[in-house]
DNA sequence: AAGGGACTTAACGACTATGTTATGTCGCCA
DNA sequence: TGGCGACATAACATAGTCGTTAAGTCCCTT
């Protein structure tokens, strides 16, 4: 994405691209699991394995959380990975999943140009 | 929305009223009627009633340059209206829309607490 | 007041999103 | 190595989105 000046037109490019990563964020459950993300040691169970300061949250923990079932909650947290805003890591026979705060923080840059 | 420090916790409420604004940008269409109404004179044939610069442009210019039918492109002109991010004004019988500023500044301002 | 132009509403179809349950796959551990 | 636990995939139901065409409403002009 061209953005970088405030005030630039945005080319189309640009715009897809922004609809993606709107997209993404535009659930209620998603944005509730990066909330989660900011600090998974106090919304999560302890976990064995996984430094949750490391590597985030357990899969089925955030599965759980959410109250949903557990295809649907992995589901929301591959349209996370997909976009870029959630980084998964396998470790054992578990996915830990923690925010991309580089990529959340490049968020309100890019709106910054609508 | 108590979005006001950039790292607090978002309350349900807060989750729920993002994701009514994320809807309403998380499209490319809107995205692009809201590009374009950065500068209406430019985007636009003149009109004769109706100041692009204070009322911005006419609906069917708009609904015409997006290339597709009537209600359609109404339609999502009525989606940001109702997200509060463009405005109407109704004049003889055309209707014009322009950005509110204020609101889509305030947007990336929501995003950082996420 | 009659007609036309601008927009809205209604009704429909295609596609996407989100949830479900059932079933697969596959790594770990006993 | 047999089985369980964690996650993925499949198949399906429902609801929302986005497009269409056809009517309806309503203001303006003549």
């Amino acid at each position: 994405m061209s953005a970088s000046s405030p005030t630039s037109a945005l080319s189309a490019d640009d715009l897809a691209a922004l609809e993606a990563v709107l997209k993404a964020l535009a659930s209620e459950r998603r944005l509730q699991i990066l909330e989660w993300l900011k600090d998974p040691a106090a919304h999560f169970p302890p976990q064995e394995h996984g430094d949750p300061e490391l590597h985030g949250a357990c899969n089925l923990f955030i599965v759980e959380k959410l109250g949903v079932s557990q295809p649907a909650g992995s589901r929301h947290l591959k349209v996370l990975v997909e976009a870029g805003l959630v980084i998964p890591t396998r470790r054992k026979s578990w996915i830990y999943y923690r925010r991309d705060e580089a990529a959340i923080a490049r968020i309100p840059e890019l709106l910054r140009s609508i």
